[in-house]
DNA sequence: ACAAAATATGTAATCGATTGCAAATCGGAG
DNA sequence: CTCCGATTTGCAATCGATTACATATTTTGT
């Protein structure tokens, strides 16, 4: 193993001390022309790296920001890390990934990664966790370093940054509504996300704005997943009274849905018009193609990025934000037609 | 801010000194019982939290492990995280992520999350990678924590792990021949790619050990994204002979292809078998259900990591295991049928 | 030309854990 | 009771960078 160079052997070289050179590196205004050329050239020479481990140790920073999802396997969330990436490696930050689930089983708490100088702050992309997880996490020393992004905690107070739920909820029944459909059901997420009862609440809302009837077998409990767009539609199936219309909490509910039907020969958007959430990449490419509630991802994960950095950077200032709700937009595809 | 407590603290509290509270943590054997439950109760007291760049630094190890990606969003991907964070975490170890062509854009080389000590070990899951960049690799000193999963790199002689990506093409082909199909055609990965090469070789060669027909034509070249599916599709329609089964290098080919098929009005398997690669999540749900060739992302991660947690712990003992190769298999849903 | 201010560099302490070596303690044999 | 080896513990150096403070050097103003 050939040893890497240490600012001491870029000192020797460069005939300073290694306190130039470090100041040359991090600083270089404050050195001369002359020395900082010097030092340049002495690094190139030794190829110098500087290491990270010690960095950190003095500066009492590890560069790094956790993020910490529900469930590694989903595919929902590359995107976002795509955004969170970006921005943490513009500003010299590593991103560490572990999920929720792992760590908590693995008897460990949420907030270790920050205790123990692994990471500077932690994004949450998980709003399920348990209350005493939530509670302890408000009262760390460091809750200042966590934030949520896309889901959150009621009652709690962290940053967050979340898409306009209520408003593309809204946007979707008044697609529906437009198209002439006046029966109109809601496959929701699963009980106790907070995404879910977001959604299903404005859903209700809506239709009583609209003055539409609703009734309550309209509402189908499921869970975000295929599997439970499959089972919701099962539960349309038998009802007696059917919904012309429907609108899934996620586009893999939806997606669940429009597969389960054509099994048993009922056509999308004929017999019944379907609306996803999220606009996912296949949303496009499914049959039919899917209309959806767009929220962009890439964004999401930029503005958590962002937000986190700001508070890890700037820890005593006061942040103009502290909930950034992103725009979300209607895209129009062919799940949907009029009711006829 | 509160301080978290250090060594020293702990030390002070039980009324010994740091080298044996260390040593209480990390070799407990060696210190006698009496001191051992006197350090415990030290630690229960004052809320000690190791702190890792401490001893990251004097290990002169990072306790983490570099992940890259040839593209974050790609959901590909996320199943193999997975397992490769089940494994680390089980380690002590935490799971960096990063994008290869992000690494490279801004200037950085690959071996400098090894160099800084930032990373003890990566995985590549990106065969795509130039060839000087692969030669500044192998070159590296550290290249011995290198290792690449799902694609690898033709010549170079990185540990790897892979599927059967052979095998599992000679599977789909024989699948197709025995529903009595004669003439298939192929749509292939990107240009350049090693699985793309394997599969669309091990494909020509299958359909000459079957004797069977293969026209230029029938070789499309796409990939492995949804579009590409789509444009393959519409080279399927304009051939004057239409193969009437094809097999496509990915899942995603496979579904961008039915899809575009299905705007003009062609219908699976009725007029045409389709066969995708890898068994996505989704292709259960497509409708038709996608037959394909199903490898599993969670025992590729899980290997990958524990092939290279090997290197990293024992860098200098001969290794059982260079390539490995998982199994794949054949899954029959509704996307292929007899011919009729 | 000289003092004061501004700039550039060096010295050495520090971050917090690990570990080689030395010292202390213990147990048992003679 | 003494001595020897085994077991336990402590001392202090170390990993490699950063930075407060001190010192040296240059610039500026009068």
């Amino acid at each position: 193993m050939v040893k890497t160079s240490t600012l001491q052997d870029v000192a020797r070289v460069a005939k300073v001390s290694t306190a130039t050179v470090s100041r040359t590196l991090s600083n270089p205004d404050v050195v001369s022309e002359s020395t900082r050329r010097r030092v340049s050239e002495a690094v190139k020479v030794t190829g110098y790296r500087i290491n990270r481990a010690a960095r950190n140790l003095r500066t009492q920073r590890s560069h790094s920001v956790l993020v910490l999802l529900p469930d590694l396997a989903n595919p929902f969330f590359s995107t976002i890390l795509e955004g969170i990436s970006r921005i943490l490696s513009r500003q010299g930050y590593s991103m560490l990934i572990a999920s929720t689930k792992q760590v908590l089983d693995s008897g460990d708490r949420l907030t270790d990664y920050l205790d123990d100088a692994r990471a500077d702050g932690m994004i949450i992309l998980d709003g399920g966790l348990d209350p005493d997880v939530v509670e302890m996490l408000e009262n760390a020393p460091q809750s200042k370093r966590v934030l949520f992004a896309c889901e959150w905690i009621d009652g709690a107070n962290f940053p967050s940054v979340r898409c306009q739920n209520r408003q593309g909820t809204r946007t979707a029944v008044d697609h529906l509504y437009d198209l002439g459909h006046r029966k109109i059901a809601h496959v929701t997420g699963p009980e106790g996300n907070v995404l879910m009862h977001t959604r299903k609440d404005a859903f209700v809302t809506e239709l009583g704005k609209l003055n539409l009837e609703l009734k309550p077998e309209w509402i189908i409990a499921g869970d975000f997943s295929l599997a439970a767009g499959c089972q919701a539609a099962q539960a349309w199936i038998t009802l007696d009274d059917r919904p012309t219309a429907v609108f899934c909490a996620s586009d893999q509910l939806a997606m669940g849905f429009i597969a389960e039907l054509s099994r048993y020969s009922f056509k999308v958007p004929n017999d019944v018009s379907v609306m996803g959430f999220d606009d996912i990449d296949l949303a496009e490419q499914f049959i039919p193609p899917l209309t959806s509630i767009r929220q962009d991802r890439l964004m999401i994960g930029e503005t958590a990025a962002k937000m986190l950095m700001e508070r890890i950077l700037a820890p005593n200032e006061e942040h103009s934000v502290h909930a950034a709700v992103l725009p979300v937009s209607l895209v129009v595809r062919e799940s949907t037609a009029s009711l006829n």
